[in-house]
RNA sequence: GCUCCCUUCGUCUAGCGGUUAGGACGCGGCCCUCUCAAGGCUGAAACACGGGUUCGAUUCCCGUAGGGAGCGCCA
């Protein structure tokens, strides 16, 4: 049987890590069986949700890549649905309106905590064999509840979680409609996934206490004949939660948790889902996963039971490990936007291409590699005093006039002739290649750090490096003279 | 309070009755070195506790403790 899965978020905010953990393990789950993989956007709570976050959801995915099939589903285009539903439910039995006030419910809440029992509705409203109901109060718009089973238990055959027993007891009548008459979450996930032929709701364990209701629910459905035929129930993965590094549930005051935000930290969405894919799950020692790998090994009842902790600086590394191994010109696109976000044009300096692969070994994120790639398309606009001051001492103008004069002999400007005359100058000085490199370095980047000295003056370019020794020689020996 | 879940280095994890308890991130040291990195080697670092079961428990069972989640006319 190949498995139909589906992300179903509300979209009241941004995508964050913990749903695209869940979206990632649900497209992984469909995908490597050629199942599909389907997107629900859960908009039933009108207040809250805006169209400009069902944009933030569907750009996230997009960057990430987690690709859906067939059309996105709206909760909101299938009331009609869902009413009809309801009051096919309320004629059956399996439902009722009940007519106490949010204030009433509240009460009995407190009550059933006053008591040490779980906060819960009691039932006032609940039809029985032999029960008289009271009046229904004037010009009150009727919430329905739904009649849950009260006796035995449940058992979930979890996927992740193993067998899971909870007693019925613990339920009390959820509201499905709201008295307004719209329907409310746990009614639209049962009919939808039903609707929807899910065979697998993978989804937050924030969600294992209701499952039961939803089984209920859908056993009524079945019951009204409202699904088709040879329903079944869908197989449920209740994956854990992500934590901060206080222990708590991961939020916004632990810092990022949007997945475009950590696009703007220079991650790659590659990195990303690597480092969420081994958070709480494995295969054997492998750290480093391509999405085919990813693919191949997968094992949602593999994952872990526990909630994990999120570390940035293990996604610090992963991501480092992505970009030195992706391919340059797979990481180009991604890379001139995080130079045109500080306003570089990559047509002022060298191909991208190039500067990612001598880049690629000393930078954690985009973000630093834009950095460091800054020097290549800006001028000089200053030398760094500390650098100068160690580095810049007065035979150091000299060993770049002998520099200069080197390189403006070269014919072939590549990094290995570069290299020779560079060496060469440091032997007839008599001096380390550090007495040479490190003024070249000051003259061309105004700084003590930059990519080996070849390769810097290679990538700047003849008359680019050439300018930069010229002008860097002037300076400093201005600056000597002035200081002593 | 009630219900459910979870518990191996600081963190993510491997382990599926007998191991010097492995790997990775991070941290320390050494090497390499023109800076910064990357890389190599190396060090410190864990089975929450108490009972069982068993010839033998990190591994199976039960408690305790700790942590997480849920208990909405939110999803």
């Amino acid at each position: 049987m190949t498995a139909v899965t589906r992300f179903a978020p509300s979209p009241t905010g941004y995508l964050h890590v913990g749903g695209a953990r869940t979206a990632l393990y649900s497209w992984l789950h469909a995908r490597q069986g050629g199942g599909s993989f389907r997107l629900r956007i859960e908009d039933t709570d009108r207040e809250r949700s805006t169209p400009e976050a069902v944009q933030a959801i569907l750009d996230g995915m997009a960057w990430l890549g987690l690709d859906h099939d067939g059309a996105i589903e709206y909760q909101t285009d299938r009331f009609d649905r869902y009413r009809a539903l309801i009051g096919q439910l309320v004629e059956a039995g399996h439902a009722y309106p009940c007519y106490s006030s949010a204030e009433e419910v509240e009460a009995m809440r407190e009550a059933a905590r006053a008591r040490g029992d779980k906060p819960r509705y009691d039932g006032t409203w609940r039809p029985a064999a032999g029960k008289t109901l009271p009046d229904p109060p004037a010009g009150v718009d009727p919430v329905i509840r739904f009649a849950t089973p009260q006796a035995g238990e449940t058992v979930i055959h979890d996927l992740v979680k193993g067998d899971l027993t909870l007693p019925n007891s613990e339920l009390d009548d959820l509201v499905i409609a709201r008295g307004d008459g719209t329907p409310t979450y746990n009614f639209c996930v049962v009919v939808d996934d039903m609707d929807m032929g899910i065979t697998h709701v993978i989804r937050g364990d924030d969600h294992v206490n209701n499952t039961p209701r939803q089984l209920a629910i859908l056993k009524a459905l079945i019951a009204i004949g409202a699904a088709g035929e040879g329903a079944e129930p869908p197989h449920y993965a209740h994956v854990p939660m992500i934590l901060g590094a206080d222990g708590k549930r991961l939020s916004k005051r632990h810092g990022a948790v949007s997945v475009m935000a950590y696009r703007e930290q220079g991650i790659l969405p590659q990195a990303l889902l690597n480092y969420l894919v081994r958070l709480g799950w494995a295969h054997g020692d492998q750290e480093i996963f391509s999405r085919d790998e990813m693919l191949a090994h997968f094992d949602i009842a593999r994952v872990q039971g526990g909630a994990a902790t999120f570390d940035p600086a293990k996604l610090l590394w992963v991501n480092q490990e992505h970009i030195k191994s992706t391919p340059a010109d797979a990481l180009a696109d991604e890379f001139t936007w995080h130079l045109s976000q500080q306003g570089i044009d990559p047509a002022d300096g060298p191909p991208v291409t190039d500067v990612i692969e001598v880049l690629r070994e000393r930078a954690q994120t985009l973000v630093e590699m834009a950095d460091k790639a800054a020097m290549f398309y800006r001028p000089v606009t200053g030398y760094e005093d500390k650098a100068v001051k160690k580095h810049g001492k007065p035979p150091a103008a000299d060993r770049l006039a002998e520099v200069h004069a080197a390189l403006s002999d070269l014919v072939d400007w590549q990094p290995e002739a570069i290299h020779a005359a560079v060496h060469r100058v440091a032997e007839q000085a008599d001096v380390g290649l550090g007495k040479v490199a490190q003024p070249i370095r000051i003259a061309v980047s105004g700084t003590a750090v930059s990519p080996p000295i070849d390769q810097t003056l290679w990538l700047l370019g003849r008359e680019e490096s050439l300018a930069r020794l010229t002008a860097g020689m002037a300076w400093l020996r201005e600056a000597g003279q002035g200081s002593g």
